[in-house]
DNA sequence: GCTATAATCGTGACCGGTCACACAGTTATT
DNA sequence: AATAACTGTGTGACCGGTCACGATTATAGC
């Protein structure tokens, strides 16, 4: 580590370190000769600022927190990935943090108390203490929150799960299935509720009834898909469709109907939600509703960086989801 | 955002700002009534110490910068979470930077002249500049390299790339396999060469010839695994059994076995590497080399803390990796 | 009663930058 | 010629902590 400092670069430039600084910050108040000495100085001593001392005396840090539940899973990875581009290209450093190994309102604090942090990234499908996010808003720390989809007036970006489901189940519908199985999300997530409505609202519109037999529990996990698939094909009249409320129960499904002989989508559709990237590797590749978990990433590393640039102000978006048709779905032919 | 400082606190305290000091950072010699008495103060004006300042006079951060290529990746993901929970556990900071979205040398750069960093985890399996690693050691900066196969003196979790590929090998031929196809990964990676040379001493050592159109190159992509195995079966006596340099591969050779109407593994093996996330998901569930990502990355975190706390000295590991037989293998029965 | 020792606590300098302002030397204005 | 307005550069204070050392008081030892 070189221990250069200001004030040794001015010494053996024969200037003082107020000069130094300048040059360092391209100020334009300093003769070109000047300049041209000073920065031969700094190249030959390869002398940079200390980061802390920066920050400290500029009270700026460059450094963006971002808090997401598991940084290397298929949902939140693309958008810490997309956060990180934005972030970089505006000269700005990601700070991570995972609620996976800490709880959450911690880690919140912690990142916070740090004090280090010049914005906050908030990556997270529940809030465990929703009052602390609204406290982080009203202490004026510029913040965005993804995929949070409570009524709080903080700048977000959420995905209109509604819409998303409703896409999906008219899709099914319109390929003539009449009975269309759903395997739900965790109860406590509004994610989940959302695309339960969306389906429901779907129905109504299609005129089809709503058979509460059909609609089964999950919890975003490979295994409940497995356990759904099987309550789903086990009743009397099975359906010929099935909606999972995200991509991995879809594999799971998928998994239970190759086990028991049903081709996709011949003999039964199906389709999920998320769009991760494995669902493209299926077999058949599944057909589902994208979310642009990448841009929603990159938007919000941008927002924060612009809102602290003074460049942008509010961020309230809902994106639409896209139906993205591979080849787990098909008309109904029986 | 408080804008509480140390020497507020002592004032409102009636003491100084040493004292104060003294309890934040549990120093021993400082009376219980006193400390008592600051504790309350700090709570009532809810004081926290602030970082910058604190990391400009111990020269210390707390933060520890990790690169690697793409965090959001199914290979590096786990591998970032391992170093995360480390991390958080060790009471650090990780500062995260993708080479995706920068050129590797100058992330490792912008991140070294930031100069915040008390250690740096690359997690690259090439370095574009080698040099620039090599100096980051000489500058005595805890490092840990994870996944770089470079005879370099610095501590590095690394995998027995050989033995896994003997292992995957062998296991086919064990199987009964003689013409074992592979798809090797990009050529500027040690991690392929190793991968090769291992596969090719398996086929040495139990009396098979190496045959060199088995072998077509790869670059560790889907596409990859689609025109190799395209490629593979298009040979006159194509293989029976296919080893692929890593699981992503191995995805898209199934898919196109599975256009084929080739059953797996009835009709043919297949073997990848690594063992993400997705391999469990494949149909059949993919056989396997599987690599520890997580621990490889929680392994790094806790060294680079326990070499800053100077409880840690030198770290050159070389993991093994395990054979995971799944349902993508089978005895070779025509 | 007087000093040695320990327990507490305070002061000034410093970490390495930035900021506000002062100051000298030129050039332009009246 | 005197004043004004720039240019270019230097000085001191400050950001908010820590560190080394010194000062004060209380207790112990002789």
């Amino acid at each position: 580590m070189s221990r250069v400092t200001i004030r040794e670069v001015a010494r053996h430039a024969g200037v003082s370190y107020q000069t130094v600084s300048r040059v360092i910050n391209n100020s334009p108040e300093v003769a070109e000769e000047t300049r041209a000495q000073v920065q031969r100085t700094i190249d030959a001593l390869d002398y940079h600022p200390n980061a802390q001392a920066v920050s400290l005396s500029r009270n700026r840090s460059n450094i963006i927190g971002v808090i997401v539940d598991r940084a290397g899973d298929a949902f939140w990875g693309p958008i810490v990935d997309g956060a990180s581009q934005a972030l970089t290209k505006h000269g700005r450093f990601m700070l991570l943090t995972e609620t996976d190994h800490l709880e959450q309102p911690t880690a919140i604090a912690e990142l916070l108390r740090s004090r280090r942090l010049d914005g906050m990234i908030l990556a997270l499908p529940l809030a465990t203490s929703l009052e602390q996010v609204r406290q982080l808003a009203i202490e004026r720390l510029p913040l965005v929150i993804i995929d949070l989809q409570y009524p709080i007036d903080v700048d977000h970006i959420a995905i209109d799960n509604l819409s998303g489901a409703y896409a999906a189940t008219e899709h099914l519908i319109q390929l003539g299935h009449r009975r269309i199985g759903l395997i739900c999300g965790p109860d406590i997530l509004p994610v989940s509720q959302s695309r339960l409505e969306g389906y429901r609202a779907a129905l109504s519109d299609y005129g089809l009834v709503y058979d509460p037999e059909l609609v089964v529990p999950g919890e975003f996990r490979l295994a409940s898909g497995i356990v759904g698939a099987e309550q789903l094909l086990a009743l009397a009249k099975p359906p010929t469709a099935i909606f999972t409320g995200d991509d991995l129960m879809a594999i799971g499904a998928m998994r239970v109907f190759a086990q028991r002989g049903l081709r996709v989508p011949q003999d039964i559709s199906i389709i999920g939600f998320d769009d991760i990237e494995y669902a493209q590797y299926t077999h058949p590749p599944l057909t589902t509703i994208r979310q642009p978990l990448y841009r929603m990433g990159y938007m919000a590393g941008a927002h924060i960086c612009n809102t602290i640039d003074g460049t942008a102000k509010q961020l309230r978006v809902t994106l639409m989801p896209e139906l993205i048709v591979r080849e787990s779905t098909a008309r109904l032919t029986f």
